[in-house]
DNA sequence: ATATCGATTATCT
DNA sequence: GATAATCGATATG
């Protein structure tokens, strides 16, 4: 199934859910430079994945999986390539992929995207004004923000299947590969912080955070 | 430029 | 009652 998105120069195909069916650290690795795209009402908002985080399954306190199979993380523990849609911090909510077989849990965070189609609607969901070439990181460089951005809520999206094209919420493949990944500790958490599990792509301006942030490992291949 | 802090609510202890 | 996979505003160098 393929998807041709005004503004894109290639048709976008959805992933299939072997895709998602992995550890998230290979699935994390391989998301990068992958579209996320939404279509409500005949219109197509549509990102390029630049960072993404793994959480684990097991060994990974950070992840919200750590707690358990309850009424909260369910999803996670549910079939890959669906979305996992968490509230944080009163304001903000985040997109996660599950991956995994069946009853395993394991997920990745969507951090940031490249803005690729549907910018305008972007800039009014986010409620910012684009008035020059940076105001573009605004839109959705950083969870929450991409969340607001393709208006991403817990009732609206949470355990939506993100491979099938009719759901509204999708990730495809449009050919793009990614040339250089760097691999560092994740944001933001308390608990395993220590751990290599963040995946971004090198020198995009879109990756979120300041400017740039210390960098370990230059991934060439696999993850 | 970096640092600190308040907002605001679901979830868990 | 405390904490949190964040963001934007404000303060300070």
């Amino acid at each position: 199934m393929t998807a041709q998105l005004s503004g894109l120069p290639s048709p976008v195909r959805v992933l299939v859910r072997a895709f998602f069916a992995r550890n998230p650290r290979r699935v994390a690795r391989e998301l990068l430079g992958k579209v996320l795209v939404r279509q409500s009402s005949g219109r197509f908002l549509a990102g390029r994945i630049v960072e993404v985080e793994a959480y684990l399954g097991k060994n990974d306190l950070a992840a919200h999986s750590a707690a358990g199979n309850t009424a909260r993380t369910s999803v996670i523990f549910g079939p890959p390539g669906h979305a996992y849609v968490y509230f944080i911090y009163g304001n903000h909510y985040c997109l996660n992929v599950t991956c995994e077989r069946e009853g395993k849990a394991g997920c990745v965070l969507i951090r940031a995207l490249e803005p690729l189609t549907g910018l305008e609607e972007m800039a009014l969901a986010r409620g910012v004004v684009l008035a020059g070439p940076r105001d573009l990181r605004k839109l959705t460089s950083g969870p929450g923000r991409l969340a607001q951005a393709f208006g991403i809520t817990r009732t609206r999206d949470n355990a939506a299947d993100l491979t099938s094209v009719k759901n509204s919420l999708w990730i495809g493949d449009d050919g793009f590969r990614a040339r250089s990944v760097i691999l560092t500790p994740r944001i933001g958490i308390t608990k395993a912080a220590d751990l290599p599990l963040r995946y971004i792509l090198e020198n995009n301006l879109f990756v979120s955070g300041p400017k740039a942030r210390p960098t370990n490992l230059r991934l060439s291949s696999g993850a």
